[in-house]
DNA sequence: GCGCTATATTGAACGATGTTCAATTAGATT
DNA sequence: AATCTAATTGAACATCGTTCAATATAGCGC
């Protein structure tokens, strides 16, 4: 499904072909380079081509020896970019948040209401975890434990996610505290991820077959009624 | 932690704790047996040893030949037994859910209203989670592909737990349909999973020292609300 | 154009993993 | 006591992530 380039020493690249591949093959070189891919461009690809390979089998069917392969490298090269495995799975991971988190800023306009807005953000959500399970698996269910280094803003995009939510409560009751607009859209969302994460093992056992968008409904609209309806001054 | 006995042939294990380790040394005997474990014996030996070093040091850094030196055999004897490391895994689970269960179903008794009954077992549900942090993550967010043969009624267990649920909402509103209480159930604990699994990977984000706990005390109250009060002729 | 140097990349190795299976061992049966 | 039979071994296999000395190459100064 990728390129593969293991013909270092004996057949060269089609130039051509080559800036096809790396699109800006006099970037920055400063030292004897054996490849034709910049630092910067071999980390991508590296990551593109483990998301591509995570989307098709699954996590923990993707070996450091296959990314390598895919990309046309040996697989101590990887090390020389990256600190791990665990860490070209975690890059992997951002790119991820980022695609759910645009998908659910999307699906937020374009509503009438604003609870219109929220479900459509949770079908959102629903939807990403149902196209892309293998990845959704690896972002959230899978637990990777953090490297010595801190995942490049990794928790920052998690965080924007739930902004997302917390503007929409805001808006639907001006009055209530930070702490409180923050605990709730916790409250909500962790309703529409455990709906997707349950749905994605299949453990959520009813016969309907889109019980998870039905499940999601009724938890908005319970939800949002009670939180318009609630004072400020709520515990 | 665990006891160790590798010495087959040349030291005897001493009877008295034979019969400790083992407390029914002379059950149904039928062939050659060379230790003094049962068949079944031994599948619990591995399972609870299995289960103490889960809670220990977390699935991922359990081996195979860990459990085999923990019980005092080798790493070949545990497929004569179990399918694969993910079958002993499946069954460690299976105890996981009975105690999480059975610790649900205590919570909910004693409770004056059944709001209460259910926040109860809500909280109970966090405090496992937080508790067993190492086992909760084998059950839930670990991925567990199931092999060829069905897991011995471990989706029958989660599927008692929902309905432990699904019980205190029908009371709440008795004229609501069967497939509405289903969803309403679900609905629910996804909330509070989703809550549990999210604190247990660090990804709530709130300042607050017991978010969770009030999280899921929104999360009931709210949505019980509007439970009350819908007809059962809803959507 | 030619060596020189610096470094990107290799490739072979290491230890550890899950799993298999012929060989062996020992209790039960005769 | 000999035999049978099943439990258990132990060594091997393939594969994994990861490391690192060796190597090959690209750009620099000349």
């Amino acid at each position: 499904m990728f390129f593969n380039l293991q013909n270092h020493s004996h057949t060269l690249i089609d130039p051509a072909l080559a800036i096809l591949l790396t699109n800006s093959p006099y970037d920055d070189l400063q030292m004897g380079r054996r490849s034709d891919h910049s630092r910067e461009e071999l980390k991508d690809l590296i990551i593109q081509a483990t998301l591509e390979m995570v989307r098709e089998r699954g996590a923990d069917q993707v070996t450091a020896r296959q990314i390598a392969q895919a990309v046309g490298y040996t697989p101590g090269m990887l090390y020389s970019i990256f600190i791990n495995l665990q860490d070209i799975f975690l890059h992997v991971n951002q790119i991820g948040l980022r695609t759910l988190q645009s998908l659910c800023a999307e699906a937020l306009k374009k509503n009438d209401s604003t609870e219109a807005a929220i479900k459509a953000m949770g079908l959102a959500y629903l939807t990403f975890a149902a196209q892309h399970t293998h990845q959704f698996d690896l972002m959230f269910t899978r637990h990777i434990q953090h490297p010595d280094s801190k995942p490049p803003g990794l928790s920052d995009q998690i965080r924007m996610l739930f902004e997302l939510v917390e503007d929409q409560l805001r808006i639907l009751n001006p009055s209530a505290s930070d702490l409180q607009v923050k605990l709730a859209a916790r409250a909500l969302w962790s309703g529409v991820h455990g709906t997707a994460a349950l749905r994605l093992s299949d453990q959520l056992y009813v016969d309907a077959p889109d019980a998870d968008r039905e499940i999601v409904d009724l938890l908005v609209s319970g939800f949002l009624r009670q939180w318009q309806h609630s004072p400020s001054s709520q515990h």
